[in-house]
RNA sequence: GGGAGAGUUCCCGAGUGGCCAAAGGGGACAGACUGUAAAUCUGCUGGCAACGCCUUCGAUGGUUCGAAUCCAUCCUCUCCCA
């Protein structure tokens, strides 16, 4: 098998926490290892929604290609079944150019279930499935639910907390259309080995100093509109399912109704975007082959330079 | 200058003699995470050689078997009258 075996895919991926960096290490990245951005976020794929998400500029983005950025109206979903599809199309069609795939992101989910090759079951999506059990918790209420689940995966439901109601009704939607426990669908889900070599780097910034680039980011977005796109997204909440869960809109919506005065819906956002930075670190943490940066004293040149050598050497192997 | 009130653990804020290291909320910190994930949820938050001990409720000194809670003085703040 040594020598022929269908060798893997060498992917980049940059994580890291918000203002971390990762948007110019990875043109950085890209420049020097002649490759093309697949962006893994999953607000940046709506289109209108710029400065909330700090998405790469126009200028960036005509330096190098970037995939599943403005993909799809504010209105629609998404998810990360349909993140695993075309991030892998995007993948296949920098490869088929010749060019080195970069995975540049903020949302673990879809960079791990992307990377660790899931490939999420049909049958698991049902929306009249989904609709039953929403009414079904209205009339019984989420103990029932809970309930239910754990009578035939009694492992699965002992992890699931029962104030974490949108995890238990999924899981009730999931068991009721599959008919296999939790550690089932796990396995099948995983049956396929990935395809891809990942060099996964993390940028990280010490905690105070990130934080400090989060105050001044989000005052910058201030200064660059991020209130005018905000009054969009409450305009027009009721259609904007995921998009108004952004982090940078919603925090004004109490402004908006002359609830809250504008600075104190301001600091509202810089901490729910520091907490959101946490979260993502926790995430990050757990992957075991995640190779840490320090992004705090380095220029994005220089952390793409290490990055660059690093993949090389990686990808030789 | 006179009068009224207030000072509680990182913050706000309960507590008015023992069940108080002190409710509750916030923040911080830690964690979970397989189709909404920038979402959703959990834990934890004085110290320690820790089933017990030590330090804490503006400061100091008292009363009491025992005080964050009562008394005295002092300091600081708020409000009212001047």
């Amino acid at each position: 098998m040594a020598g022929y075996s269908a060798k893997k895919q060498p992917l980049l991926v940059i994580a890291g926490p918000t203002a971390s960096g990762k948007t110019a290490t990875a043109i950085e990245a890209a420049l020097l290892l002649d490759g093309e951005i697949v962006s893994a976020d999953s607000m940046q794929i709506y289109r209108g929604l710029n400065i909330g998400t700090a998405k790469p500029a126009m200028a960036e983005r005509a330096a190098v290609p970037h995939y599943l950025i403005d993909i799809l109206d504010p209105d629609a979903a998404y998810s990360a079944a349909d993140y695993v599809r075309d991030a892998n199309r995007a993948i296949d069609a920098i490869v088929a150019r010749g060019k080195q795939p970069i995975v540049c992101g903020g949302t673990g989910l879809y960079i791990d279930a992307l990377t660790s090759g899931l490939r999420f079951l049909q049958q698991e999506n049902n929306d009249a499935l989904r609709e039953q059990v929403r009414a079904d918790r209205e009339r019984l209420g989420v103990e029932a639910m809970l309930a239910e689940l754990a009578a035939a995966d009694p492992d699965y439901a002992r992890t699931l907390h029962i104030n974490n109601e949108k995890r238990i009704l999924r899981a009730v939607e999931k068991l009721r259309a599959t008919g296999l426990t939790q550690a089932q669908l796990a396995q099948r889900t995983r049956a396929e080995e990935s395809r891809f070599s990942c060099y996964y780097t993390v940028l990280s910034v010490e905690r105070a100093q990130l934080y400090a680039r989060i105050e001044q980011r989000v005052d910058a977005m201030l200064a660059a509109g991020l209130l005018e796109e905000a009054r969009y997204v409450y305009e027009n909440r009721a259609r904007f399912a995921t998009a108004r869960d952004a982090i940078g809109y919603k925090e004004f919506f109490p402004y908006f109704e002359g609830a809250q005065t504008l600075h104190s819906c301001t600091d509202a956002l810089k901490q729910a975007t520091r907490r959101y930075a946490k979260r993502q670190l926790t995430w990050f943490r757990r992957r075991e082959d995640a190779l840490w940066l320090d992004a705090a004293q380095r220029t994005p040149q220089q952390l793409a330079q290490t990055i660059a050598d690093g993949f090389c050497r990686f990808a030789q192997k």
